[in-house]
DNA sequence: ATCACTGGTGGGAGCGCTCCCACACTACCT
DNA sequence: AGGTAGTGTGGGAGCGCTCCCACCAGTGAT
């Protein structure tokens, strides 16, 4: 008689070992067939099934955890308050494509967030507890500790967006560079000249990598690129409220703007609106990320395009590759780890 | 020497046992201070912190998992799509209480959709493979199966509107009756007589008592009530439009509209628009929630505002509470297991 | 007949905890 | 002196898995 085996045992679930004596068979055989492994004849295999389904049979997580060394878990970190995760919908598209990619998988997904000081070190101490098989990272700036924190704790991680051109960590973006080119080029198209550029954050490198493409498309079109038609903005609605405003102060006679995000530009466009500007035909507006704010503005915003869901689901299959192959240090070259993926301008009223 | 013990082993992470050899103590002692058992002398336990601190150790949740029986995490079930989750506010607003509750907790709050019948098959799995010591359940539809799985797992469960009046789970809601009665009476009290309501998903029967809370408001009033001027709609902005194009037509005289969402009011807002109704000169609009929508509309939407966080909190404490007291069966009374929690008319310029 | 192999299989050992029993050792009664 | 409680404490047993080694047929080559 155990001890104190019938503690907590509610409804008594069955065990591996009940399943195994009800098939006639060995833990190890049972075991086999739960994890698929094709080292078992299909006569055992059927008999094992049997007895699982009769059992209502549901594996032990944390026992496995346990013995395997893993949790089934990856977590999805966003650096931010929550506020900034409902108001952005590159978040939750971003959501909605991890979780497709998630859902012939067993594995769970854990949303984290990290925007006040005490929750980062919640998280911390969360990661030290390898609660999670690995990490999905999204929206990191330049200065973040996270991914040296999950570096040291050798936990697969794979970002959204690489905090420098010389990023180490696997990693999904989509082509900020090119992308603001062809805003930029098709403001040009339409005949503006005047075009003005407000930025998102710019520690972080997507952000950066905007501008790059606006200050080339712009030269590129033998334009001069003039420091005071570009202002900083942080991927808010009001960030871009104030800096459009700032922008008309210094040059009334801007025909157009591309900002770096949708949001950005709606708080632009109320900036307009106040200064008695029409859009399109006083100033050409160009948002960034499609989002539902870019169809439901007034006028339709045109914007460019990021398969957002499909980075998502990318990000999955990196990390589900890199949790799989967890070898000791095993990083093989970066080649295959990186993936940029294109952008699309959709055109609307706006421009 | 044991057999496979190094495999996995990333960092060698010390364990209980290599914690209690450095303070010179006990395992058991150890496990007494990290849980925070009264029962250890000061020098005792001063060691063994000082121990735990110079190897860094994090205990291994799946071993505590297996042998406690219990996984430290609770889950919010949303049984909606995750458009849904993030199109109302009403969802960020109850996640953000129940993460303000969590964060000086051990515990765990893992995010689940369960809108479409695989997502809810995929969640009946892990609920049965016991997953989480504890649900949220927001949302709740009257006859949706998930609360008698809970019930016949075992697992406690707390629901943010009863199913019924004769709801057996504990749960916390707002005065939906009340709140109902307060808006129409706000109405009525402008002087405005012919009172339309447009209901939300009837199914919920947090939508019902607000229709109760409507009829008795009017007919204590001295006011008919009208059973033409209740339209249904389901909560969202095509329902409130759909209900409000509906009502204009049975009832072109309607001075007044009381919308059981303000996602609900906005789509009515758009329809009496399209039918050059003015705000609040012709028809006052009430709406519910008292979102970030009521307060951005135009013009500002007066709505009954339900302490939304605060039922999270509430929602967390019942729910660890349960969790706590899990003895076989102990359900004492409900007297404290169900609570209402009081809703405030906020007034603008829409009434 | 003997010697590899090779697919299948059983079951011991061990993962890192919590629980609880047993055993000090003290302090305070009769 | 001999009980009788209480405090602290150590450590065995066990949670339900996975891993891996040992073993047992069969099969074909020698």
């Amino acid at each position: 008689m155990a001890t104190h085996g019938a503690r907590g045992r509610s409804g008594g679930r069955p065990t591996l070992e009940e399943v195994a004596a009800r098939a006639g068979v060995g833990r190890g055989t049972v075991s086999r067939v739960i994890n698929g492994s094709p080292r078992v004849s299909d006569a055992t295999r059927a008999a094992v099934e049997a007895a699982v389904a009769e059992l209502g049979y549901v594996p032990n997580t944390a026992a496995r955890a346990l013995a395997a060394n893993r949790t089934d878990a990856i977590a999805l970190v966003v650096p931010e308050p929550e506020t900034r995760f409902f108001a952005e919908p590159y978040f939750s598209d971003m959501l909605k494509g991890v979780g497709a990619a998630l859902s012939d998988t067993e594995m769970q997904l854990l949303l984290i967030f990290a925007g006040s000081d005490r929750e980062r070190r919640r998280l911390a101490q969360y990661l030290a507890a390898h609660r999670v098989d690995g990490v999905l990272l999204v929206s990191v700036h330049a200065d973040d500790p996270l991914p040296d924190l999950l570096a040291q704790l050798e936990i697969p991680a794979v970002i959204s967006g690489p905090r420098s051109s010389a990023e180490t960590l696997p990693s999904v973006d989509s082509d900020n560079y090119g992308g603001a080119r062809q805003a930029v080029e098709h403001l040009l198209s339409r005949g503006r000249t005047r075009v003005a550029h407000i930025t998102g954050r710019l520690d972080v490198y997507g952000a950066q990598r905007r501008v790059d493409g606006y200050r080339e498309a712009m030269s590129d079109a033998g334009h001069r690129v003039d420091e005071g038609m570009i202002e900083a903005g942080d991927f808010t609605e009001e960030g871009g409220h104030r800096a459009m405003v700032a922008l008309l102060e210094r040059h009334p006679d801007i025909d157009a703007v591309f900002a770096a995000s949708d949001v950005t530009a709606s708080g632009a466009r109320r900036a307009l609106r106040d200064a008695g500007r029409r859009i399109p035909e006083d100033v050409a507006l160009v948002g960034y990320d499609d989002s539902a704010i870019a169809r439901h503005m007034e006028p339709p915003l045109t914007s460019v395009r990021q398969p957002i869901e499909e980075m998502g689901r990318r990000m999955i299959d990196l990390l589900l590759t890199e949790v799989a192959d967890r070898r000791p240090l095993a990083s093989r070259g970066l080649e295959r780890r990186q993936m940029v993926l294109a952008t699309e301008l959709v055109s609307r009223s706006s421009s």
